[in-house]
DNA sequence: ATATGCTTGAAACGATCGTTTGACTGGGAG
DNA sequence: CTCCCAGTCAAACGATCGTTTCAAGCATAT
Protein backbone atom coordinates (compact mmCIF):
# COMPACT_ATOMS: atom_id res chain seq x y z
CA UNK A 1 0.00 0.00 0.00
CA UNK A 2 2.82 2.26 -0.01
CA UNK A 3 2.55 2.88 -3.67
CA UNK A 4 -0.23 4.30 -3.52
CA UNK A 5 0.58 7.08 -0.60
CA UNK A 6 3.96 7.51 -2.46
CA UNK A 7 2.25 8.24 -6.41
CA UNK A 8 -0.35 10.38 -4.37
CA UNK A 9 2.77 12.59 -2.69
CA UNK A 10 4.42 12.54 -6.20
CA UNK A 11 1.42 13.67 -8.04
CA UNK A 12 0.98 17.08 -4.84
CA UNK A 13 4.45 18.04 -5.30
CA UNK A 14 3.93 17.67 -9.31
CA UNK A 15 0.38 18.93 -9.69
CA UNK A 16 1.55 21.89 -7.45
CA UNK A 17 4.56 23.52 -9.73
CA UNK A 18 3.26 22.36 -13.17
CA UNK A 19 -0.81 21.62 -13.12
CA UNK A 20 -2.82 18.89 -13.49
CA UNK A 21 -2.08 19.07 -17.80
CA UNK A 22 1.39 20.05 -16.85
CA UNK A 23 2.38 16.93 -15.18
CA UNK A 24 2.21 13.94 -17.07
CA UNK A 25 1.94 10.04 -15.32
CA UNK A 26 5.26 9.45 -16.12
CA UNK A 27 6.55 12.55 -14.28
CA UNK A 28 4.77 11.15 -11.45
CA UNK A 29 5.59 7.68 -11.37
CA UNK A 30 9.12 8.34 -12.23
CA UNK A 31 9.25 10.91 -8.83
CA UNK A 32 7.48 8.46 -6.97
CA UNK A 33 9.81 5.46 -8.12
CA UNK A 34 6.89 3.32 -9.05
CA UNK A 35 5.41 1.91 -12.55
CA UNK A 36 3.22 3.99 -14.93
CA UNK A 37 0.99 1.15 -14.24
CA UNK A 38 0.76 1.54 -10.78
CA UNK A 39 -1.62 5.41 -11.24
CA UNK A 40 -4.42 3.21 -13.31
CA UNK A 41 -4.28 -0.09 -11.22
CA UNK A 42 -4.57 1.99 -7.96
CA UNK A 43 -6.85 4.81 -8.66
CA UNK A 44 -8.29 3.79 -12.48
CA UNK A 45 -7.35 7.26 -13.73
CA UNK A 46 -5.46 10.48 -13.73
CA UNK A 47 -8.58 12.04 -13.02
CA UNK A 48 -9.52 9.82 -9.97
CA UNK A 49 -6.07 10.49 -8.69
CA UNK A 50 -6.48 14.07 -8.42
CA UNK A 51 -10.18 13.65 -6.90
CA UNK A 52 -8.75 11.73 -4.62
CA UNK A 53 -5.44 14.18 -3.40
CA UNK A 54 -8.15 16.97 -3.36
CA UNK A 55 -10.70 14.89 -1.34
CA UNK A 56 -7.24 14.46 1.18
CA UNK A 57 -6.71 17.95 1.40
CA UNK A 58 -10.02 19.72 1.75
CA UNK A 59 -11.94 17.16 4.15
CA UNK A 60 -9.54 18.10 7.28
CA UNK A 61 -10.16 22.09 6.50
CA UNK A 62 -13.83 21.44 6.62
CA UNK A 63 -14.02 18.91 9.31
CA UNK A 64 -12.27 21.75 11.59
CA UNK A 65 -14.93 24.19 10.46
CA UNK A 66 -17.70 21.82 11.61
CA UNK A 67 -15.84 21.76 14.80
CA UNK A 68 -15.25 24.93 15.65
CA UNK A 69 -18.84 26.22 15.02
CA UNK A 70 -19.95 23.21 17.01
CA UNK A 71 -17.95 24.54 19.42
CA UNK A 72 -17.96 28.14 19.53
CA UNK A 73 -19.12 30.27 23.11
CA UNK A 74 -20.77 33.08 21.48
CA UNK A 75 -23.04 33.47 19.03
CA UNK A 76 -22.13 36.64 17.35
CA UNK A 77 -20.71 37.37 13.74
CA UNK A 78 -17.08 37.12 14.87
CA UNK A 79 -17.06 33.74 16.32
CA UNK A 80 -18.59 32.00 12.69
CA UNK A 81 -16.14 34.20 11.05
CA UNK A 82 -13.94 32.34 13.23
CA UNK A 83 -14.74 29.09 12.73
CA UNK A 84 -15.36 29.77 8.77
CA UNK A 85 -11.47 31.37 8.64
CA UNK A 86 -9.09 29.91 10.82
CA UNK A 87 -9.31 26.73 9.75
CA UNK A 88 -7.99 27.82 6.10
CA UNK A 89 -4.96 29.98 7.71
CA UNK A 90 -4.50 26.81 9.78
CA UNK A 91 -4.44 24.48 5.96
CA UNK A 92 -2.57 27.70 4.27
CA UNK A 93 0.27 27.46 6.40
CA UNK A 94 0.25 23.48 6.47
CA UNK A 95 0.28 23.21 2.64
CA UNK A 96 2.34 25.44 1.86
CA UNK A 97 4.81 24.13 4.41
CA UNK A 98 4.65 20.81 2.32
CA UNK A 99 5.00 22.54 -0.71
CA UNK A 100 4.78 26.44 -1.58
CA UNK A 101 3.18 25.92 -4.61
CA UNK A 102 0.50 23.64 -3.03
CA UNK A 103 -2.71 26.37 -1.72
CA UNK A 104 -2.23 28.05 -5.35
CA UNK A 105 -2.98 24.37 -6.88
CA UNK A 106 -6.16 24.29 -4.80
CA UNK A 107 -7.11 27.72 -5.35
CA UNK A 108 -7.11 27.07 -8.72
CA UNK A 109 -9.16 24.29 -8.79
CA UNK A 110 -11.89 25.57 -6.81
CA UNK A 111 -12.58 27.93 -9.99
CA UNK A 112 -12.51 25.35 -12.38
CA UNK A 113 -15.47 24.65 -14.14
CA UNK A 114 -14.94 20.68 -15.16
CA UNK A 115 -17.67 17.94 -13.82
CA UNK A 116 -14.93 16.35 -12.01
CA UNK A 117 -14.95 19.62 -9.93
CA UNK A 118 -18.41 19.93 -9.46
CA UNK A 119 -18.65 16.83 -7.98
CA UNK A 120 -15.70 17.36 -5.66
CA UNK A 121 -17.22 20.57 -4.13
CA UNK A 122 -20.34 19.66 -3.68
CA UNK A 123 -19.55 16.32 -1.86
CA UNK A 124 -17.21 18.43 0.07
CA UNK A 125 -18.81 21.96 1.06
CA UNK A 126 -22.60 20.65 1.43
CA UNK A 127 -23.09 20.30 4.93
CA UNK A 128 -20.59 23.25 5.47
CA UNK A 129 -22.48 25.21 3.21
CA UNK A 130 -25.55 24.57 4.73
CA UNK A 131 -24.36 25.02 8.35
CA UNK A 132 -22.34 28.18 8.08
CA UNK A 133 -25.54 29.28 6.19
CA UNK A 134 -28.02 28.88 8.71
CA UNK A 135 -25.30 30.01 11.41
CA UNK A 136 -24.76 33.30 9.56
CA UNK A 137 -28.32 34.13 9.07
CA UNK A 138 -29.01 33.92 12.87
CA UNK A 139 -26.19 36.31 13.78
CA UNK A 140 -27.01 38.89 10.97
CA UNK A 141 -30.77 39.42 11.89
CA UNK A 142 -32.56 41.58 9.60
CA UNK A 143 -30.27 41.24 6.69
CA UNK A 144 -32.17 38.83 3.99
CA UNK A 145 -30.88 35.54 2.27
CA UNK A 146 -29.86 36.70 -0.83
CA UNK A 147 -27.84 39.34 0.80
CA UNK A 148 -25.84 37.68 3.32
CA UNK A 149 -25.18 35.26 0.21
CA UNK A 150 -23.71 37.85 -1.86
CA UNK A 151 -21.50 38.99 1.57
CA UNK A 152 -20.39 35.49 1.83
CA UNK A 153 -19.25 34.97 -1.24
CA UNK A 154 -17.37 38.34 -1.13
CA UNK A 155 -15.75 35.93 2.24
CA UNK A 156 -14.87 32.65 0.04
CA UNK A 157 -13.48 35.10 -2.83
CA UNK A 158 -11.13 36.30 -0.04
CA UNK A 159 -10.10 33.15 1.20
CA UNK A 160 -9.51 31.73 -2.58
CA UNK A 161 -7.30 35.06 -3.12
CA UNK A 162 -5.34 34.18 -0.23
CA UNK A 163 -4.56 30.38 -1.19
CA UNK A 164 -4.06 31.11 -4.95
CA UNK A 165 -1.05 33.81 -2.97
CA UNK A 166 -1.23 36.49 -5.89
CA UNK A 167 1.76 38.76 -6.10
CA UNK A 168 0.64 41.60 -7.56
CA UNK A 169 2.94 44.60 -8.58
CA UNK A 170 3.35 46.87 -5.91
CA UNK A 171 1.16 45.24 -3.69
CA UNK A 172 1.69 43.95 -0.18
CA UNK A 173 1.75 40.48 0.55
CA UNK A 174 -1.77 39.21 2.11
CA UNK A 175 -0.47 36.91 4.75
CA UNK A 176 2.14 38.27 7.53
CA UNK A 177 3.38 34.79 8.70
CA UNK A 178 1.58 35.41 11.52
CA UNK A 179 -1.77 33.21 12.14
CA UNK A 180 -3.30 35.27 14.87
CA UNK A 181 -2.42 38.56 13.01
CA UNK A 182 -3.30 37.02 9.61
CA UNK A 183 -7.13 36.38 11.78
CA UNK A 184 -7.27 39.64 12.94
CA UNK A 185 -6.77 41.56 9.73
CA UNK A 186 -9.31 39.09 7.73
CA UNK A 187 -11.75 39.48 11.06
CA UNK A 188 -11.70 43.26 10.51
CA UNK A 189 -12.29 42.89 7.12
CA UNK A 190 -14.89 40.35 6.61
CA UNK A 191 -16.79 41.56 9.81
CA UNK A 192 -17.09 44.96 7.91
CA UNK A 193 -18.25 43.16 4.87
CA UNK A 194 -20.91 40.77 6.83
CA UNK A 195 -21.78 44.12 8.70
CA UNK A 196 -22.10 46.49 5.94
CA UNK A 197 -24.84 48.97 5.69
CA UNK A 198 -27.15 47.99 3.35
CA UNK A 199 -27.13 50.11 -0.09
CA UNK A 200 -29.53 52.28 -1.67
CA UNK A 201 -29.86 51.36 -5.02
CA UNK A 202 -29.76 53.87 -6.86
CA UNK A 203 -32.45 54.11 -9.35
CA UNK A 204 -31.13 56.40 -12.42
CA UNK B 1 -4.95 39.89 -42.12
CA UNK B 2 -8.32 38.46 -41.67
CA UNK B 3 -6.52 35.00 -40.64
CA UNK B 4 -4.75 36.84 -37.43
CA UNK B 5 -7.90 38.12 -36.16
CA UNK B 6 -9.81 34.54 -37.02
CA UNK B 7 -7.05 32.81 -34.93
CA UNK B 8 -7.39 35.10 -32.21
CA UNK B 9 -11.20 34.97 -32.09
CA UNK B 10 -11.54 30.91 -32.27
CA UNK B 11 -8.57 31.14 -29.15
CA UNK B 12 -10.71 33.09 -27.33
CA UNK B 13 -13.62 30.44 -27.62
CA UNK B 14 -11.76 27.41 -27.08
CA UNK B 15 -9.46 28.69 -24.49
CA UNK B 16 -12.62 29.78 -22.41
CA UNK B 17 -14.44 26.40 -23.03
CA UNK B 18 -11.69 24.00 -22.40
CA UNK B 19 -8.56 26.06 -21.02
CA UNK B 20 -5.17 26.56 -23.01
CA UNK B 21 -3.85 23.12 -22.28
CA UNK B 22 -7.10 21.25 -23.51
CA UNK B 23 -7.42 23.23 -26.79
CA UNK B 24 -5.07 22.32 -29.44
CA UNK B 25 -3.43 24.34 -32.54
CA UNK B 26 -5.84 22.14 -34.58
CA UNK B 27 -8.40 22.66 -32.77
CA UNK B 28 -8.08 26.89 -33.38
CA UNK B 29 -7.58 26.62 -37.01
CA UNK B 30 -10.11 23.95 -37.98
CA UNK B 31 -12.58 26.60 -36.13
CA UNK B 32 -11.12 29.60 -37.84
CA UNK B 33 -10.48 27.56 -41.25
CA UNK B 34 -7.02 28.28 -41.32
CA UNK B 35 -4.16 26.13 -41.83
CA UNK B 36 -2.19 25.06 -38.86
CA UNK B 37 1.21 26.16 -39.57
CA UNK B 38 -0.63 30.16 -39.92
CA UNK B 39 -0.59 29.94 -35.93
CA UNK B 40 3.51 30.02 -35.72
CA UNK B 41 3.49 32.22 -39.00
CA UNK B 42 1.77 35.10 -37.17
CA UNK B 43 2.25 34.86 -33.56
CA UNK B 44 5.40 32.76 -33.58
CA UNK B 45 4.48 30.39 -31.01
CA UNK B 46 1.17 29.03 -29.01
CA UNK B 47 2.61 30.73 -25.83
CA UNK B 48 2.54 34.23 -28.10
CA UNK B 49 -1.01 33.81 -28.89
CA UNK B 50 -2.27 33.84 -25.65
CA UNK B 51 -0.07 36.67 -24.71
CA UNK B 52 -1.98 38.84 -27.67
CA UNK B 53 -5.23 37.46 -26.66
CA UNK B 54 -5.09 38.45 -22.99
CA UNK B 55 -3.05 42.18 -24.11
CA UNK B 56 -6.57 42.54 -26.46
CA UNK B 57 -8.75 41.75 -23.71
CA UNK B 58 -7.14 43.79 -20.65
CA UNK B 59 -5.65 46.76 -22.32
CA UNK B 60 -9.44 48.59 -22.57
CA UNK B 61 -10.26 47.78 -19.48
CA UNK B 62 -7.19 49.34 -17.52
CA UNK B 63 -7.34 52.45 -19.84
CA UNK B 64 -11.00 52.77 -18.84
CA UNK B 65 -9.46 52.70 -15.63
CA UNK B 66 -7.40 55.42 -15.95
CA UNK B 67 -9.72 57.66 -17.63
CA UNK B 68 -12.31 57.46 -14.85
CA UNK B 69 -9.58 57.76 -12.30
CA UNK B 70 -8.59 61.12 -13.93
CA UNK B 71 -11.87 62.39 -14.97
CA UNK B 72 -13.51 61.97 -11.13
CA UNK B 73 -14.79 65.18 -9.52
CA UNK B 74 -14.59 63.75 -5.94
CA UNK B 75 -11.87 63.15 -4.10
CA UNK B 76 -13.65 60.31 -1.78
CA UNK B 77 -13.26 57.02 -1.79
CA UNK B 78 -16.18 56.30 -3.52
CA UNK B 79 -15.13 57.57 -6.57
CA UNK B 80 -12.06 56.01 -6.56
CA UNK B 81 -13.90 52.76 -5.56
CA UNK B 82 -15.95 53.63 -8.85
CA UNK B 83 -13.23 54.06 -11.30
CA UNK B 84 -11.80 50.76 -10.13
CA UNK B 85 -14.94 48.62 -10.25
CA UNK B 86 -16.41 50.23 -13.18
CA UNK B 87 -14.13 49.48 -16.04
CA UNK B 88 -14.27 45.19 -14.38
CA UNK B 89 -18.52 45.36 -14.52
CA UNK B 90 -18.69 46.59 -18.36
CA UNK B 91 -15.41 44.41 -19.32
CA UNK B 92 -17.49 41.48 -17.40
CA UNK B 93 -20.76 41.85 -19.56
CA UNK B 94 -18.87 42.70 -22.83
CA UNK B 95 -16.66 39.51 -22.62
CA UNK B 96 -19.59 37.44 -21.02
CA UNK B 97 -21.59 38.40 -24.49
CA UNK B 98 -18.90 37.29 -26.66
CA UNK B 99 -18.40 33.84 -24.52
CA UNK B 100 -20.38 32.98 -21.01
CA UNK B 101 -16.83 31.06 -20.27
CA UNK B 102 -14.37 34.13 -21.20
CA UNK B 103 -14.58 35.75 -18.25
CA UNK B 104 -13.32 32.72 -15.98
CA UNK B 105 -10.60 32.21 -18.29
CA UNK B 106 -9.32 35.82 -17.71
CA UNK B 107 -10.02 35.28 -13.96
CA UNK B 108 -7.79 31.69 -14.02
CA UNK B 109 -5.55 33.14 -15.84
CA UNK B 110 -4.81 36.07 -13.38
CA UNK B 111 -3.58 33.64 -10.57
CA UNK B 112 -1.25 31.97 -12.85
CA UNK B 113 2.07 31.69 -11.91
CA UNK B 114 3.58 30.89 -15.26
CA UNK B 115 6.82 33.42 -16.44
CA UNK B 116 4.39 34.65 -19.40
CA UNK B 117 1.87 35.71 -16.89
CA UNK B 118 4.24 37.64 -14.71
CA UNK B 119 4.75 39.18 -18.00
CA UNK B 120 1.43 40.14 -19.11
CA UNK B 121 0.39 41.20 -15.45
CA UNK B 122 3.70 43.67 -15.33
CA UNK B 123 2.92 45.53 -18.44
CA UNK B 124 -0.76 45.45 -17.39
CA UNK B 125 -1.30 47.04 -14.20
CA UNK B 126 2.07 48.81 -13.41
CA UNK B 127 0.64 51.96 -14.12
CA UNK B 128 -2.91 50.88 -13.07
CA UNK B 129 -1.16 49.60 -9.61
CA UNK B 130 0.74 53.00 -8.90
CA UNK B 131 -2.22 55.57 -10.03
CA UNK B 132 -4.29 53.41 -7.89
CA UNK B 133 -2.40 53.44 -4.69
CA UNK B 134 -2.24 56.75 -4.99
CA UNK B 135 -5.78 57.41 -5.27
CA UNK B 136 -6.22 55.46 -2.60
CA UNK B 137 -3.86 56.71 -0.22
CA UNK B 138 -5.02 60.18 -0.74
CA UNK B 139 -8.65 59.54 0.52
CA UNK B 140 -7.72 57.09 2.82
CA UNK B 141 -5.94 59.50 5.29
CA UNK B 142 -4.46 58.18 8.90
CA UNK B 143 -3.94 54.45 7.29
CA UNK B 144 -0.63 53.05 6.49
CA UNK B 145 0.57 51.57 3.17
CA UNK B 146 0.58 48.04 3.51
CA UNK B 147 -3.43 47.84 5.53
CA UNK B 148 -4.29 49.90 2.19
CA UNK B 149 -2.66 47.18 0.41
CA UNK B 150 -3.86 44.62 2.30
CA UNK B 151 -7.27 45.95 2.02
CA UNK B 152 -7.11 46.86 -1.53
CA UNK B 153 -6.05 43.03 -2.32
CA UNK B 154 -9.28 41.98 -0.81
CA UNK B 155 -10.81 44.46 -3.19
CA UNK B 156 -9.14 42.76 -6.09
CA UNK B 157 -9.82 39.31 -4.76
CA UNK B 158 -13.74 39.75 -5.37
CA UNK B 159 -13.46 41.06 -8.70
CA UNK B 160 -11.27 38.15 -9.24
CA UNK B 161 -13.92 35.82 -7.81
CA UNK B 162 -16.67 38.00 -9.90
CA UNK B 163 -14.63 37.16 -12.97
CA UNK B 164 -14.39 33.22 -11.98
CA UNK B 165 -18.34 32.92 -11.87
CA UNK B 166 -17.67 30.41 -8.65
CA UNK B 167 -21.16 28.77 -8.43
CA UNK B 168 -20.78 27.50 -5.32
CA UNK B 169 -23.76 25.22 -4.01
CA UNK B 170 -26.44 26.73 -1.69
CA UNK B 171 -24.93 30.28 -2.80
CA UNK B 172 -26.49 33.12 -4.54
CA UNK B 173 -25.14 34.68 -7.97
CA UNK B 174 -22.29 37.26 -7.53
CA UNK B 175 -24.00 39.04 -10.12
CA UNK B 176 -27.95 40.42 -10.89
CA UNK B 177 -27.47 41.32 -14.44
CA UNK B 178 -27.97 44.97 -13.80
CA UNK B 179 -24.52 46.92 -13.94
CA UNK B 180 -25.96 49.61 -11.70
CA UNK B 181 -27.25 47.69 -9.15
CA UNK B 182 -23.61 45.15 -8.98
CA UNK B 183 -21.95 48.25 -8.88
CA UNK B 184 -24.01 49.78 -5.76
CA UNK B 185 -23.95 46.11 -4.10
CA UNK B 186 -19.60 46.10 -4.58
CA UNK B 187 -19.30 49.45 -3.88
CA UNK B 188 -21.59 48.76 -0.38
CA UNK B 189 -18.65 46.00 0.31
CA UNK B 190 -15.72 47.57 -0.90
CA UNK B 191 -16.15 50.93 1.09
CA UNK B 192 -16.73 49.00 3.90
CA UNK B 193 -13.82 46.96 3.62
CA UNK B 194 -11.61 50.06 2.80
CA UNK B 195 -12.45 52.14 5.70
CA UNK B 196 -12.91 49.11 7.98
CA UNK B 197 -11.86 50.07 11.66
CA UNK B 198 -7.99 48.81 11.98
CA UNK B 199 -7.96 46.38 14.39
CA UNK B 200 -6.20 45.82 17.80
CA UNK B 201 -3.91 43.11 16.94
CA UNK B 202 -4.32 40.40 20.13
CA UNK B 203 -1.55 39.73 22.12
CA UNK B 204 -2.52 36.43 23.49
C1' DA C 1 4.19 -27.84 -1.35
C1' DT C 2 0.47 -26.11 -4.08
C1' DA C 3 -2.86 -22.83 -5.30
C1' DT C 4 -4.89 -18.10 -4.94
C1' DG C 5 -5.15 -13.27 -5.40
C1' DC C 6 -3.05 -8.81 -4.92
C1' DT C 7 0.71 -6.13 -6.77
C1' DT C 8 4.41 -4.87 -9.88
C1' DG C 9 7.10 -4.75 -14.27
C1' DA C 10 8.48 -3.83 -19.16
C1' DA C 11 6.60 -2.88 -23.31
C1' DA C 12 3.55 -1.46 -26.53
C1' DC C 13 -1.07 0.66 -27.86
C1' DG C 14 -3.26 4.42 -30.66
C1' DA C 15 -3.75 9.11 -30.44
C1' DT C 16 -2.46 13.83 -30.20
C1' DC C 17 0.68 17.44 -29.45
C1' DG C 18 3.49 22.07 -31.02
C1' DT C 19 6.39 23.04 -34.50
C1' DT C 20 8.77 22.97 -39.04
C1' DT C 21 9.49 22.27 -43.86
C1' DG C 22 9.18 23.31 -48.61
C1' DA C 23 6.33 23.99 -52.45
C1' DC C 24 2.68 26.84 -54.31
C1' DT C 25 -0.14 31.08 -54.62
C1' DG C 26 -1.43 35.77 -55.51
C1' DG C 27 -0.80 40.61 -56.41
C1' DG C 28 2.00 44.89 -56.22
C1' DA C 29 6.76 47.08 -57.62
C1' DG C 30 10.46 47.54 -60.81
C1' DC D 1 6.54 41.09 -68.35
C1' DT D 2 9.32 39.79 -64.63
C1' DC D 3 10.57 39.73 -59.99
C1' DC D 4 9.57 39.31 -55.35
C1' DC D 5 7.71 38.34 -51.09
C1' DA D 6 4.07 37.94 -47.73
C1' DG D 7 0.75 34.41 -47.13
C1' DT D 8 -1.23 29.80 -47.33
C1' DC D 9 -1.12 24.94 -47.78
C1' DA D 10 -0.49 19.74 -47.18
C1' DA D 11 2.53 16.90 -45.01
C1' DA D 12 5.64 15.29 -41.98
C1' DC D 13 8.76 15.94 -37.81
C1' DG D 14 9.95 14.06 -33.17
C1' DA D 15 8.06 13.84 -28.88
C1' DT D 16 4.77 12.84 -25.36
C1' DC D 17 0.40 11.55 -23.76
C1' DG D 18 -3.12 8.26 -20.84
C1' DT D 19 -4.10 3.75 -20.96
C1' DT D 20 -3.73 -1.31 -21.63
C1' DT D 21 -1.72 -5.84 -21.90
C1' DC D 22 0.24 -9.76 -20.02
C1' DA D 23 3.85 -12.09 -17.78
C1' DA D 24 6.31 -12.34 -13.40
C1' DG D 25 6.69 -11.75 -8.39
C1' DC D 26 5.02 -12.16 -3.89
C1' DA D 27 2.69 -13.42 0.47
C1' DT D 28 -0.87 -15.93 2.41
C1' DA D 29 -4.22 -19.63 2.98
C1' DT D 30 -5.16 -24.38 2.19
Amino acid sequence: MATRDRIIEAAEVLFAVNGYDGTSLRDITEQAGVNVAAVNYHFGSKENLLADLLDRIITPINEERLELLAARADDDIDSVLRAFLLPDLHALEKLAGRNPDLPRFVSRMYSENSPLMHRVIGAQFAEVGQRFGTAFAASLPGHDETEISFRLSCVVAIVVYLFAGVQAPGMAQLTTGSTEQDLARLLSVTRSIMTAAIEEVATV
